[in-house]
DNA sequence: AAATTTAGGTAAAACGTTTTATCCAAAAAA
DNA sequence: TTTTTTGGATAAAACGTTTTACCTAAATTT
């Protein structure tokens, strides 16, 4: 039994298929008695329009490509349901794709993206796809960057505050009474990173602290999880005198809490930790971790706001497309109240 | 600046677009010349088909719809990249979508990826939909079932054994002198879970051991975290002489070590504990989670084998297409090695 | 009464492909 | 020479919609 058509629908009421669309699309005039009987006979028999042949037709696929690090992550994990729903409220679907941080399969995707027609794209930038994006907007297809952006180019975008939401934390660690604070990050080339960075480094100076290389460790986001416990735990080894470490992303810190727990450390009271952008980890692990929240959320609303406004489905009053978040300091146990 | 259609490369080439389709698709014959002329301009012009018109024309979309539990899980982020990267090598896409276990999402679910026209689908039941699964299968669409499946209808479907797979985890526990092993599950109607609470009564039953009923918590699925947290506290302080408590899935798993740590419990000291469904915190946690272990990728591997031979993609030497596979025990520290 | 508007309806084109059925010229067979 | 085959190419239909342009009869205006 094949899927029942708009042709179908006419020949049963006796009518045209343009009729048919008309009542089924609220336009044209048709009289009540015709309306009612088309209506009645599409419920009836459970008429879906064929969404392939709508989007051919109208050059609108009702589709928002997601492009995200990693699907699996705890990030898009957060985020998924929030731009499903808002984006469902104006009759889009979303398909999420993974761009794994790598610019080859992330081109690759935004080509197959390209390919299923989508209305407007979500990207998580990865270094090297600039060009690529820019091409995207060249044709006029809507882009938010989220989590991210390209310093320099006029691509609308949302993300968190890094730079202070770092500084909230190294803050908190300060008036603590820490004085040797570690910072731990990555080698991805992208600007929250750096700013995640230069939040460190410029918290520290407003203290009258001096920045010292040693205490910053720069693993590559290349390594396996293994090789970064190592690393983590050769940094700690070589600097004896720090008593407090701040890791730059929420799998950093996973792997430092593993490189902590071998070395039978115990937090907060041989180190105090903090860590950038929350996990359900840090709230269950022993002392309770304390964290820099990402209001996803928030972010994700912001993104999808941005993007279906430049669909033109939704009024905006905003100045700008680039929006910054504040981060959320979670206070748990892993820094003490008052280090003497 | 357009995309570019079949017909300007038509047009550029001074040929018919019959006659580029031809080339693109490599069927027909056409003359070497023409057939060089024609790549070289399309690939010069960036020439990418139109999917949708392909779709609407041949009936195919190339698409499998994936239907699962709880998008942001982990279970869908181990799942994932294997079925993605499957599906990739036959020409297949995946758009994801979450059921929240919720019998209208689900079947709204069905329906958006119906309109979608996909080819196939990939579903993690859901109790209740079972009719329009049926539906489903009587519009010749290929479907198979992952995770949990409905006892006597014909579905294909791929699973872990839930039976053996708890089996392997009390024989383990009752192994190590445990005598009164508490069981958490959750009220969810589906097959898989049934299998659980069975094979922990029978593997009881199999050691001379009675099952205990005042053991055995059933949390209701819609709970929050915190009334789970708050369910198995209560739990456990009404069963002091409880030796070992099982969790039925990850998720009691972690709400079952909240409640542990804020009751000051030491594992396995005080209690051992065991997991079925392993999960990153299962490894990192203080002594480290015993759990049962799925083998993710083979099941989505088994399961993207199961429908790409149903669309007729793959050679199968297969003899049944309902599928279970072996769990793995994960020996942690969760549970004392000889109990005395 | 004639001219104009309006309400209700539809034919046909278009979206970008794939595929069937034809067509023609040249080569091969009769 | 005439007929048949074949190699190379294409016109046109089809997929299921939406939308433009047009049509007719009735109602309204002149």
């Amino acid at each position: 039994m094949k899927k029942i058509s708009i042709k179908d629908i006419a020949r049963m009421t006796g009518t045209s298929p343009t009729t048919v669309s008309f009542v089924l699309n609220g336009k044209g005039r048709t009289s009540d008695a015709l309306t009612k009987k088309i209506l009645a006979t599409a419920k009836k028999e459970g008429y879906q329009p064929n969404q392939i042949a709508v989007s051919l037709r109208t050059g609108q696929s009702k589709i928002i490509g997601l492009i995200v690090e990693n699907i699996g992550g705890s990030f898009f994990g957060a985020l998924s349901k929030e731009l499903e729903s808002e984006a469902k409220k104006y009759g889009y679907r979303i398909v999420y794709c993974s761009s794994e941080n790598n610019i080859r399969k992330g081109r690759e995707m935004i080509e197959l993206l390209a390919d299923q027609q989508v209305d407007g794209y979500i990207i998580t930038p990865t270094a090297g796809l600039e060009k690529d994006v820019m091409k995207l907007m060249a044709s006029k297809k809507p882009v938010v960057l989220m989590d991210s952006y390209y310093p320099g180019l006029d691509i609308p975008y949302v993300l968190v505050d890094n730079f202070n939401g770092i500084k909230q934390g190294v803050d908190h660690l300060i008036g603590a009474g820490y004085q040797n604070i570690g910072f731990v990050t990555v080698d991805i080339d992208l600007i929250q990173m750096k700013e995640r960075l230069s939040g460190y480094m410029e918290t520290l100076k407003f203290h009258n602290m001096k920045p010292d290389k040693k205490l910053v460790l720069t693993l590559q986001y290349e390594s396996t999880k293994e090789e970064m416990v190592n690393g983590i735990t050769s940094f700690i080894k070589k600097n004896k005198g720090m008593d407090a470490i701040f890791f730059a992303t929420n799998y950093l810190g996973i792997a430092g809490l593993q490189s902590l727990s071998n070395m039978k450390y115990k937090v907060p009271e041989d180190i105090a930790v903090v860590s950038f952008d929350d996990h359900e980890i840090f709230s269950l692990y022993a002392p309770g971790i304390t964290t820099i929240q990402q209001p996803t959320e928030e972010i994700a609303r912001a993104a999808m706001n941005l993007l279906l406004t430049q669909l033109g489905k939704k009024e905006s009053n905003l100045i700008t497309n680039k929006i910054q978040i504040p981060a959320n300091l979670i206070k748990r146990n892993s820094v003490k109240k008052e280090k003497r």
